[in-house]
Order: structure tokens, then C-alpha cells, then sequence
RNA sequence: GCCGAAGUGGCGGAACUGGCAGACGCGCCGGACUCAAAAUCCGGUUCCCUUCGGGGAGUGCGGGUUCGAUUCCCGCCUUCGGCACCA
């Protein structure tokens, strides 16, 4: 009877053994050791909110895995673990509970490390950082202000969604359909604050050209291309003559300038502010109310005339000016010159306020314009209705036109982004501080860095009261000016968590320096990350400032380049039972309870068995309790293999090309097409064979390769199996390797088809010649019954593989 | 509306470069062991027909290219995800 499979008994005596021998840790490299290449595998690093989850345990896992793969393969791997402190949640939990944020979010921390160590991650936890450390947030505030020197970090007022009853900045996710609070039910309003941007739009163009530089999925980067949202169009002068003002425009469609036969601006438009109607302001505050997404779904256009009138350049018309919601304020300009002929929303505009409606561009050859606006403007439509430019296509006429603004200093080409700068100050507690003083002489100063790091304080109460809350700490919010001395105030707002992992993959390359970020050559011997791994929920925010963060870097000098993933990897979405597992929901699954009933390495291998691990896949008991029991039967065949396969066996033979076969196989699937259920699924079919004939010549050869081959998955059972078969530390030892000898086989099976059809397979020698398998497959009995009704008209030879005949 | 992904047995999925559809696993069926059950082991399992030799159909639907299509092309349908009045 063979000792039951007891992963309790060894998972944590290996633990223990790779703590003590420090096998997981990644030293940064001397001159003795540059030799080796290097590979930095990194995960999206997690929020400490409660505790670990099953979408943790896939994302966490892959990275081990390719972490054990590419240090068995020669590299020199980083593979480091931190906390994403900061951030809502840990406050919320802190208002509702009671208690520190802190304390919340560091009892957390504990908790997931614990559940982290049980599962047996590689992770070089020398080299642990958490973002709400002072040591951390210090380098930030550092970087921060290299920014502001630089221009890139600046304070502007822009428009926020505030609620007059909880005196708070609300999120727009926070505003009910019909514009209410989703707190307290009081209608929400639209204010104008000051608050801090990074300049991320000076970038936008390096952001969008430099994913030809990366190795990531498409969708991905089609995801950033879109939120970048590059479009090419022009830029128009309109004059509004009683303001005495010229309005800029930008447009797509400069072609149809001769039909633009209104104006519109946006509710928030700075120039509404200063037209004196009553149904002006009325109309603004109705429409600063409603939510982006309502206004986007109204179906009727509504609207409201200002009394002005604004010159078309190209006509020479006065145009009526109008105020409405269908006008985006952080678009283009906030302002657009309306269209109805060739633009949907134009025409519906126009159709509700009876304004008139041009036709300038139609399909050549073809009719007026009928009831709906006419969209299309490529070769085939040409200008009408457009002064000297009637006749040209569409897209020189669109030129053309630009080009004699232009000549008259009223237009110019341009090119537009839909994506704006970062608002990356928060009115809340818990959070980097903004490291500025407010000085009334002085204005915005920086906080000199020797002064560094501004320190969190402690304040009593979280909840917002129409303050930040860090306002309540008066001792610390009030300073001498470190300008000019006098009475100055700190900034109270604290930054965005978007800022605190923006640059957080640097660090772990010298986490513990104390004179700078980062030492360069250290951040530039690791980066760019070679493989990060996540969710493609940060596919747009997180990833896109990130980029940003290290542009600017390099542009200070202070980092050797400019994209800080190489390559990417997006994992699935784990359920359970269909509900979503993630930080989010509420009803996530603790993978210590899996832990607990079927040991570590068993729920590795299911959570990367159940389908391909960048595609959304549910956990189910049946199928841990499938893995549970693969593991049991590896386990058992193995220490089967032990005792009864011959110690000196032969090292060739069905069950060694069997395994060298697997290893081309795991090889691939690891390493090059990150199929790991594929890869296991040739791990049980290796085993399967090994089952027949475990007292075989070549069967302790196989059972090496099979427990070497599953070490990246399953590390304990792999350790503990290998010592069993009489070896020692089998992490030191290199990834195998397939012989090609052994993976040519001697006998190969050919299918042989009649018409395409299926009809025999034969069993020829490898080295057979075309007439000679022809004529062995014609001889077929099975292939000759269907040869009989007619002339062979064709026959097809696909070396190695099969003979097709066509009658 | 725009962008993206995906449709294969009862289920998760495999088939990588146009070449034997359904690897591997779950579930189910049968058998062995057992007083019995669990566990374990062995065998079977796409569907339909069958005289048990085999025959036919089959990868969302309709066409096409090809000796040969899950794979390539054209046109649809469905589901999921992202952005969404983006001028």
C-alpha cells in the first residue's frame, strides 16, 4: 500500500526550506553574475481590501509559473509583491467600522500575505513595498514636484459633480439616473473647482505611436487607442461680434462649412457664465444636473437660444447661437458649429428648433437631400451649395477650404484627442498628500524637498463636511510659508491611487533607497517589465498613466526608456457560481477554503486547468475535486515508479519518447502561447501512459520528466516527489530539454482518404517513399471498395500526415 | 452608433502553419474490488442508421475558394465586453 497523498504533511516543510535558502529572492546583479539574462514578471499589484480571492489566485499564479519557468530556463527573475494601500474603500470601511484607515488596511495586509505564503508563490518578498509607506509616498511627493518644475503637474478650476446636501465632490458613478445624489437623494449640482492636472495631453500623440513598441494583445491596445481618441479635422475662427469675441471650433468635417447654419455651445462653456438671460442660467442648471449618461440617452434635443449670433466664415451669415446639453464641455472646445445636413444630432437639433437646413454634400450623380441627414463624405460625394468649392470630392474640398481660412487667419488643420489631462487630486483622507503650501503672498509653493516626506496626520473623523478632511488637522495644515515665511496653509486634497501605481514596478527595483527613488542603473537593468500580468479592467486608466508617468521620466533623465511593459498579458475573469469575482463584489471566495480541503498545488493546477487563463472561466467543486484527484493519482504513480521501475533503467523506449514528446509540448505551451491548461492536459496524458507500465525500463525516466515538467505548477508536490525518486532541490535544477532524436519516430500512422473522406489509417515506416505509400494505401481493402466507381483523377501527398485519392 | 472578443459533444475545453474534429478533464453508463458504500482500478461515452462489416450527418446560419475548411473569403444571426450626443 503506497503512502496516501498528504499535502498538509510537506507544503509547508518546503516553504520553509526556500525561506531559509532564500530561493525565491532576486538579487539585483554585481559583475559577477551580469552574465545571466534577466526577466522581470510582474502582476498588477493588489488592493489590500479583505482578503484574498480567487481572481488573485489565477493572476498570482500565472506569474508564479512563469516565474519558475524562466528561472529554470537561465533568467534571472524579478518577481516582487506590494500593497496598493491607498484609496476609498479602507476609508469608507474606517467610517462605517470605525477605526483607522491604517489599521484596516494594514490588519488586511497581514491576512492576504498569510494566504499568499500558504499557496507557495515565488515572490521575493525582500522587496515588499506598500504605497501608503512613507518611505514610498516620500519619492512620489519627489516626483511630483519634478513634474510641477517641469510644467506637467498644474491647478486649473474645472466643473465637478457636488452635492449641496453632503457638501461633497460626487463621482458621476455616485449620480442617479434622474440627477440625484445616490446618498442622500438632494439634487446634484455642477461647481467649479480647483483642482490638480497632470498634463498627460502633451503626450497623447507618444502614447498612441509608441504601442507599435509593445508586445500586447490588439484589443488592448485598440482599447488605449480608442480612449486616446486621435481624429484629424480643423480648427475654425467664429467671430461672435457684440462680445467682441472669436470663437474656436474644432470639426472633423470642415468640407461642410458652407451648410453650418447654427452654433452651439455647451452648458459649461466659459462664455455662458457671461449672458445675461434668465432662461439661460435656468436652462445650465437644469443641464449641469443631469448625468453625462442622461443626457447622452435623452431623445429629444433640448436647448435654449442666447440672443447672440456668430459669423459663419465661409458665408458670411449671422448664425444664432445656441446653448445645449447635446454639447460636450471636454470635447474639442466645448463649442461647435452645427451642421444639420450631415450630422444626426444637428438635425435633430434643428428639426426641434425649426432652424434651416443646407445640403452642401451629395453622392455624385445623385439625389438632393431627403429627410435624414447625409453622413458620407469620402471620393464618391462631391460639394454643393459651396461657393467656389462646389464640384470638388468631399475630401480635397474639406482641404481646400481650410486652406483659404487659413489664408484669412480663421482656420488651420488640426488634430484633436479625446483624452485630457489627469485630475489627480482627491478630496479625501486617505491618500499621498500633495506636498504644496498656499501662501498668500506667495501663491502655490513647493515644499522644499529636504522637507520631504509631508506625513499623513492622523484626524478624527473621515466623513466629508465641505471640506477635505485633512482641513481638520489645523496644527498641520498650518505653516510658515517655506518661501517667504509668513502664515501659508497646506494643500488638504491628497492624490489619486492611480498616482501611487504609476511607478511602483520602479521602486521594487530599490525599494529601500533612501537618497532617491531609484538608483537608474538598477531601474534600468530590470525594466522594462518583461511580462505584467492583469485584468483588462486597468487595459485604459492605470496602464495609460503609467506609460505616461515613465515618459516623463525618461524625458527628466531619470530612467533609460519609454514604455514600461513590454509585453502584456490579460487574464480572464474568475466566477464562482456566476457572480463576478473581484474586488468590487461582495461575494468573493477566500482561496484558502481550497487551500485548506485539497493543498496548494491542487488548486494551481485547477485554477489554470479550466480553460485558457485569459478568458473568463467559472470555478466549480467538481472540477477541484477533478484536480484533487489527478494530483493523487500523480502522486501515487510516482512513488509507484520509485519502488518498482528499475534504478539504472533505460532512458529510450514508448514511455521516454512519450516524455520527451511532453516536453516539446510543455515547453511550447509554457513558454511561447501561455496555454497552461494545454500543457497540463499533456502532463495527465504523459501520466496516463506511465500508469500502464510503471515498472518499465524508461519508467523512472518518465516520472522525472512528468514531476520536472509540473514543477512551475504544482512546486511542493514536485519537491517532495523529486526527493523521493532520490534527487535534491530540483528548483536548481535547468528545464528539460526534448531530444529530437527520440521525437522522430521510427512508425508513423497515415490517414488515407478517398475524396476527402476518411477511410483507413496505416501504419508505415518514417522514412517511406511517396509511389511506395500510394501504392500501400491503394492496396487498402477499405480504400479500394470506394475506389472502384471511378477514374482516379488526383492524388494528394501530404508527407507525414496523408494520402487523399479524387476519383 | 463605434471599437473589440466569442459561438465546437450533456459540460469546461482541444485541434498552433488549410490535412485524421472532439486531446485532457468533468459528468454519465457498464464492469472489478467490497457484506455494503466511499475511495481506487478497468472499459465505454458527438448524433442518427446498422444485417455489427460498416454507412451517413456534424464545429451558429447561408454562400464561396480548395483534392481537402473549426481554420481562408463574402453575407447574415446570436452572445459577451469596452466606449458612447466625441462634432
Amino acid at each position: 500500500m503506497t503512502e496516501r497523498y498528504d499535502p498538509k504533511r510537506f507544503e509547508q516543510k518546503w516553504q520553509r526550506v526556500w525561506d531559509d535558502e532564500g530561493a525565491s529572492l532576486a538579487p539585483n546583479p554585481d559583475e559577477a553574475s551580469e552574465a545571466a539574462p534577466k526577466s522581470y514578471v510582474l502582476e498588477q499589484l493588489p488592493y489590500p481590501s479583505g482578503s484574498l480571492h480567487m481572481g488573485h489566485m489565477l493572476v498570482y499564479t500565472i506569474g508564479d509559473v512563469q516565474t519558475h519557468f524562466r528561472r529554470r530556463n537561465g533568467y534571472r527573475v524579478l518577481h516582487p509583491m506590494g500593497w496598493d494601500a491607498f484609496g476609498l474603500p479602507a476609508e469608507n470601511a474606517a467610517i462605517r467600522e470605525g477605526g483607522h484607515p491604517r489599521e484596516i488596511t494594514e490588519r488586511n495586509i497581514v491576512e492576504i500575505k498569510r494566504s499568499m505564503k500558504r499557496i507557495g508563490w515565488w515572490i521575493d518578498w525582500s522587496r515588499e513595498l506598500s504605497t501608503h509607506d512613507p518611505l514610498y509616498y516620500r519619492w512620489q511627493q519627489w516626483q511630483f514636484l519634478k513634474f510641477l518644475e517641469r510644467g506637467l503637474a498644474y491647478r486649473k478650476g474645472a466643473p465637478v459633480k457636488w452635492c449641496p446636501n453632503d457638501q461633497t465632490v460626487v463621482a458621476n458613478e455616485q449620480v442617479l439616473a434622474d440627477g440625484t445624489c445616490e446618498r442622500c437623494g438632494a439634487v446634484v449640482e455642477s461647481r467649479l473647482m480647483e483642482q490638480w492636472f497632470f498634463r498627460v495631453t502633451d503626450y497623447a500623440q507618444a502614447l498612441l505611436d509608441d504601442l507599435e513598441t509593445v508586445d500586447w494583445p490588439e484589443p488592448i491596445k485598440a482599447r488605449q487607442r480608442n480612449w486616446i481618441g486621435r481624429s484629424e479635422g480643423a480648427d475654425l475662427v467664429f467671430r461672435i461680434e457684440p462680445l467682441g469675441e472669436d470663437l474656436r471650433v474644432f470639426t472633423t468635417r470642415p468640407d461642410t462649412l458652407y451648410g453650418a447654419t447654427f452654433f452651439v455651445l455647451a452648458p459649461e462653456h466659459e462664455l455662458v457664465a457671461r449672458i445675461d438671460s434668465d432662461e439661460v442660467r435656468d436652462y445650465v442648471r437644469l443641464a449641469a444636473a443631469k448625468k453625462t449618461e442622461e443626457r447622452a440617452a435623452a431623445t429629444e434635443k433640448t436647448g435654449v437660444f442666447t440672443g447672440l449670433h456668430a459669423l459663419n466664415p465661409a458665408t458670411g451669415e449671422q448664425m444664432p447661437v445656441y446653448v445645449a446639453d447635446y454639447v460636450l464641455t471636454d470635447y474639442g472646445t466645448g463649442a461647435i458649429m452645427a451642421v444639420p445636413a450631415h450630422d444626426q444630432r444637428d438635425f435633430d437639433f434643428a428639426r426641434a428648433f425649426d432652424l434651416p437646413v443646407r445640403e452642401v454634400v451629395r453622392p455624385e450623380g445623385g439625389e438632393a437631400l431627403g429627410a435624414e441627414p447625409y453622413l458620407g463624405h469620402s471620393e464618391g460625394e462631391v460639394l454643393v451649395n459651396s461657393g467656389e468649392f462646389d464640384g470638388l470630392p468631399a475630401p480635397e474640398g474639406g482641404q481646400r477650404i481650410v486652406e483659404r481660412l487659413e489664408r484669412e487667419g480663421r482656420g488651420s488643420a488640426a488634430i484633436n484627442f479625446r483624452i485630457r489631462d489627469w485630475g489627480f487630486s482627491r478630496q479625501r483622507y486617505w491618500g499621498c498628500p500633495i506636498p504644496i503650501v498656499y501662501c498668500e503672498t506667495c501663491g502655490i509653493v513647493p515644499v522644499p524637498e529636504s522637507e520631504l516626506p509631508v506625513v499623513l496626520p492622523d484626524v478624527e473623523d473621515y466623513k466629508p463636511r465641505g471640506r477635505p478632511p485633512l482641513a481638520q488637522a489645523e496644527d498641520w495644515v498650518n505653516v510658515s510659508c517655506p518661501s517667504c515665511g509668513g502664515p501659508g496653509q497646506r494643500e488638504t486634497e491628497t492624490m489619486d491611487t492611480f498616482v501611487d501605481s504609476s511607478w511602483y514596478f520602479l521602486r521594487y527595483c530599490d525599494p529601500s533607497n533612501g537618497e532617491a527613488p531609484f538608483d537608474r542603473a538598477l531601474v534600468d537593468y530590470w525594466n522594462p517589465v518583461d511580462l505584467y500580468i492583469g485584468g483588462v479592467d486597468h487595459a485604459t486608466m492605470h496602464m495609460i498613466y503609467a506609460r505616461f508617468w515613465v515618459k516623463v521620466l525618461n524625458d527628466l533623465g531619470l530612467v533609460g526608456f519609454r514604455e514600461p511593459f513590454a509585453s502584456f498579458y490579460s487574464n480572464g475573469w474568475v466566477t464562482i457560481g456566476k457572480a463576478k469575482i473581484s474586488k468590487r463584489s461582495g461575494g468573493a471566495v477566500n482561496p484558502d477554503v481550497f487551500v485548506d480541503r485539497y493543498g496548494a498545488d491542487a488548486v494551481r493546477l485547477c485554477i489554470l486547468f479550466l480553460g485558457p487563463a485569459n478568458q473568463d472561466m467559472e470555478w466549480t467543486e467538481e472540477a477541484a475535486e477533478g484536480m484533487a484527484r489527478f494530483v493523487r493519482r500523480f502522486w501515487r504513480i510516482v512513488l509507484e515508479v520509485a519502488e518498482t521501475a528499475p534504478a539504472n533503467g533505460a532512458d529510450a523506449g514508448p514511455l521516454a519518447r512519450k516524455a520527451h514528446e511532453t516536453i516539446a509540448k510543455v515547453t511550447d505551451d509554457v513558454g511561447r502561447r501561455f496555454a497552461f491548461n494545454t500543457a497540463i492536459s499533456a502532463i495527465m496524458a504523459l501520466v496516463n501512459e506511465l500508469a500502464r507500465d510503471p515498472a518499465g525500463e524508461d519508467a523512472r525516466f518518465a516520472a522525472e520528466t512528468a514531476v520536472s515538467l509540473i514543477q512551475p505548477y504544482a512546486p511542493h508536490l514536485a519537491e517532495e516527489l523529486w526527493e523521493r525518486l532520490g534527487h535534491d532541490r530540483l528548483w536548481t535544477q535547468p528545464w528539460p530539454i526534448a531530444d529530437p532524436a527520440l521525437l522522430d519516430r521510427e512508425t508513423i500512422e497515415i490517414a488515407v482518404q478517398v475524396n476527402g473522406k476518411l477511410r483507413d489509417r496505416l501504419q508505415v515506416a518514417a522514412t517511406i517513399g511517396e509511389e511506395e505509400l500510394v501504392s500501400l494505401a491503394r492496396a487498402s481493402e477499405r480504400v479500394s471498395a470506394h475506389l472502384n466507381g471511378g477514374e482516379l483523377r488526383k492524388t494528394i501527398v501530404v508527407p507525414g500526415k496523408l494520402v487523399n485519392f479524387v476519383v
